[in-house]
DNA sequence: TTGACAACATAACAACCGTTGTGATGCTAT
DNA sequence: ATAGCATCACAACGGTTGTTATGTTGTCAA
C-alpha cells in the first residue's frame, strides 16, 4: 500500500508530514497553513518541518507532487482499454468527491488551483496538466467514436473540455453544498450532462 | 452610471477602495491583499482605508457585496420574462469571463468561494446564494417548460445544477487557460452541455 | 565505551501583518 | 477669522510568519 517498494522509513515520515500538511490545507484554508498550524497537527513542532523539508515551499512542492499523483493514479490508458460509456461512468464516479476521502484532496487541488491563478509558474503547471487530461479523454472519445460507442457528429476535443468543466463545476458545488450533493446526484448531473454522448 | 442615485462623495471613495482591492485580489490573491498592498494599489496610504472601514473584514465585507451586486443585477426575472432558449445561451453568455471585465470578478468571486470552504460563516452564506440562483433557474426552466421550449422529460431543477456546475466549471477553466478558453469556446461548450434542454 | 549521526525540540531572528493613536492639512459654515 | 470636521499620512504596538542556528535525545556501529 506503500506509494514506493523501496521507501526507506525517512520517506514514510516525509509522507507522514504531506498527509498533514493536506488535512490543515482542506480544514483551514492554504494560507493557515502555517508551519507551526502543520507541526501542531502532526503533534509535533516544527523542527520535523525542516528536518525533511528544505524550506515551505519544497513541503507544499510535495504535497502537490502528492495531490498530482492522486489525480492521474487511477487513470487509464485510453489506447489499450476499449471503455464503454458504463466505464466512463465509473471512472468519473470514481474520481468526484462525495465518495471515500476524495472531498479532502478536492479541497487540497483547489486550493492550489486558486493560488495558481497569482503565480506564473504554477500557472503554467496547471496547465500543462489539464492538458494532459484534456488530451486523454479527446483519445478516448474519439476511440470509442470510433467503435461507434459515441455519436460520430461530435467533436471528441469539444466533448473533453465538457467533461472536464461539468466535473470540475460539480466539484465546486458538493464542496459548497455538500449536503445536497450527495454522489447519487453528483453522478446525475454528470450522467445528464453527458448523455448526448450516446449515438442517436 | 454610478451605483446609487444619492451617493455621497464619501460613498464614491469607499468604492474607490473597493476597485483597488478587488484588483490586488484579482492580481495577488486573496491572502496578498494586505491593507497595506491595497493602499498602494490605490496611491494612498491605510489612512484612507482605516478612515473609511472599521476594519479589513469590514472592507471585504464591502468587496463581497459589490461582487454579489456584480453577479445579480444582469438576472432577469423568470416570472415575468418569456426567455428562450436564446436568450438563456445570451444571459449565460454575458455573464461569463472572456467578455468585458468579467475575468477580474470571476477571480475575486472564486477567491472568496475558496475562502469561504474554511469559514462556516462565509460558506453558510455562498450556500444560501447558489440556492438563489438554483431556484431562480429552476423556476425559469419550468416555465420554458411550460411553454414547450424545454423537453418535457426533463428534471427542471437538476438541470438547473447542470448549468450552475457547467457555468463554474468553464469559468474556472477559462482564468486558468485563458488562452485557449476564448468566449466563442466558452460558449460552444455551454452550447453543448445546454443543447439537450431542446425538445424532442 | 565512545563517537557519529538521525530525529527531533527549542529559541531567536527579521519581516510582515492588522490595528490604533496622533497629528497635519484643507474645506466649510458661522 | 475661527471653530469644527472630513481626509488622510505616519509611526508605533503586539502578534504571527518563515527561516535559521543551536541544543537535546536516542540509536547503533566500531
Amino acid at each position: 500500500m506503500s506509494a514506493q517498494p523501496n521507501a526507506t522509513p525517512a520517506d514514510s515520515r516525509r509522507d507522514e508530514v504531506v498527509q498533514a500538511t493536506c488535512a490543515v490545507i482542506a480544514r483551514e484554508g492554504l494560507d493557515r497553513a502555517s508551519m507551526r498550524a502543520i507541526a501542531q497537527e502532526l503533534g509535533s513542532t516544527t523542527g520535523v518541518l525542516t528536518h525533511y523539508f528544505r524550506d515551505k515551499n519544497d513541503l507544499l512542492g510535495f504535497v502537490l507532487k502528492a495531490i498530482i499523483a492522486k489525480l492521474e493514479l487511477d487513470r487509464i490508458d485510453p489506447s489499450s482499454v476499449e471503455a464503454s460509456l458504463e466505464d466512463v461512468r465509473n471512472l468519473l464516479g470514481r474520481y468526484l468527491p462525495g465518495a471515500a476521502d476524495n472531498e479532502l484532496w478536492w479541497r487540497v487541488w483547489l486550493a492550489f488551483t486558486v493560488a495558481a491563478l497569482s503565480d506564473s509558474k504554477q500557472a503554467e503547471q496547471h496547465r500543462s496538466l489539464y492538458a494532459q487530461m484534456r488530451s486523454m479523454w479527446t483519445a478516448l472519445l474519439t476511440a470509442m467514436q470510433a467503435r461507434g460507442e459515441v455519436a460520430a457528429e461530435l467533436d471528441p476535443a469539444l466533448e473533453a473540455d465538457v467533461i472536464l468543466c461539468i466535473v470540475d463545476g460539480v466539484g465546486i458545488q458538493a464542496l459548497i453544498s455538500p449536503e445536497l450533493y450527495s454522489h447519487d446526484y453528483q453522478m446525475a448531473i454528470v450522467e445528464a450532462a453527458l448523455a448526448r454522448l450516446a449515438p442517436r
